[in-house]
DNA sequence: AATCATAAAATTGTATACAATCATTGTGGT
DNA sequence: ACCACAATGATTGTATACAATTTTATGATT
């Protein structure tokens, strides 16, 4: 029986808000206090801060001096240059990925798939969400590149928030057969055929997203609303 | 008169130390530690703390649990991959640079070279590093693509590392004419050529490396240094 | 009732104190 | 002379205490 684990790394810590981040579990602007935190993991703010400043440098939440830490609201541009950004690094890691491919990665990917579809079949959008964005994650693994991949990482998980601040209302967050496709074209090592499916994937992810810039005018809002009672 | 500053932030401490680490005033593999640098600093060990894994995080120093932090010495396999990853994303970033470039931005680039050439006339050679790195960095700013220089940031920063480790010894550091050309290339507005330009400004900075598999078999070091006195 | 000033509470920022771990040196044995 | 091992010193890891700042609550004034 293996013993339990009586100490918690800030680095875990750190992770397990990340999760909760990227399953939208805690919403972008969501105020991660430290004594509530600390409460939480059973461990001082020491910890907590620690593992609060490593979010903040993944962008993932937003450290106001003095006033905290929050989860971060990543604005229409920083929505935009990040899937541009995965557009240009995503589509070639995926065909490297392709070259590098085996059986076994190969198996690995498809249960991967496998548990994508459970949980969508249990309505675990967060869980989806998760499990979603760690596939394209495996996918730069086997790429074998892990300076891109950390890249692609920190990308994917910012992605996340973009999502939830930008997302079409009753848009699918993922087309089914997108990660099926893209795992038969890596199998086949057909590394033209991956980075194309991975172009395609990424448009059709940011055409779920309405990205255009809001017309909200604070200054008119007294013209909008004016002659309520006249 | 401005009042002077008495306190310091930890992102401080932790720019002064990478900028220490660019200009090759530290070498990899140097201890960083705590007590010293709160001594330097005039802080206490938490702000120092917090620097260093601000550094750990851009992976330019490297924490070893309950030993301290180093300087990080790149693998040659990393190297390898900062210059791919950095071949990827600066000419087309280059290029876009070109498209957006100003007058003004123009003239800041062209004092920038100067000081550049200036610290070679005195063999800075520390300085004409850090001002080379910042050039490629102040091209990303240009390009107004926030995400992804923050990326080829990071990259340069462990360049410098890199060329620590593994330049060639007699290889300049970087051609005169190299960024003279480039800016030429953005001052037309000219993209495509500027981002041929880093592309080959790239390649040569390679070129002044040493990036081969080392033999180095540290079990046969008796069969080097055997006979010495025979 | 609304607004501003002030006071109290809660939260973050920094320093210090203590615990845990690692490196070094010195000792004793083979 | 060499290796194993224990004691010591130095360094890092974590928690706590205190200072600084912000937020909330309160009350006086217009």
């Amino acid at each position: 029986m293996p013993a339990f684990k009586t100490t918690i790394t800030a680095l875990e810590i750190g992770k397990a808000i990340a999760k909760a981040i990227h399953e939208h579990k805690v919403l972008p602007g969501t105020k991660l206090g430290e004594d509530e935190l600390s409460e939480i993991y059973g461990v001082s703010r020491t910890l907590v801060r620690s593992a609060l400043q490593g979010l903040s440098h993944e962008q993932l939440v937003d450290i106001q001096p003095n006033r905290g830490a929050f989860v971060a609201k990543p604005s229409l541009r920083e929505a935009r240059e990040i899937f541009e950004a995965r557009a240009l690094l995503e589509p070639r890691t995926a065909r490297s990925a392709a070259l590098r491919m085996t059986k076994d990665a190969a198996r690995q990917l498809q249960t991967h798939i496998d548990d994508e579809h459970e949980a969508l079949a249990q309505n675990d959008i967060g869980k989806a969400l998760w499990l979603s964005g760690i596939f394209h994650i495996e996918i730069s693994r086997l790429a074998d590149q892990a300076t891109i991949g950390r890249f692609i990482e920190s990308l994917i998980a910012r992605s996340s928030l973009i999502i939830a601040l930008y997302r079409k209302r009753d848009s699918a967050l993922c087309e089914k057969h997108a990660h099926h496709a893209l795992l038969e074209a890596l199998s086949q090592k057909d590394g033209a055929r991956a980075e194309e499916l991975m172009q395609s994937h990424l448009v059709d992810l940011v055409s779920a997203l309405d990205l255009r810039e809001k017309v909200s005018n604070p200054t008119k809002l007294k013209d909008v609303l004016g002659g309520w009672g006249a």
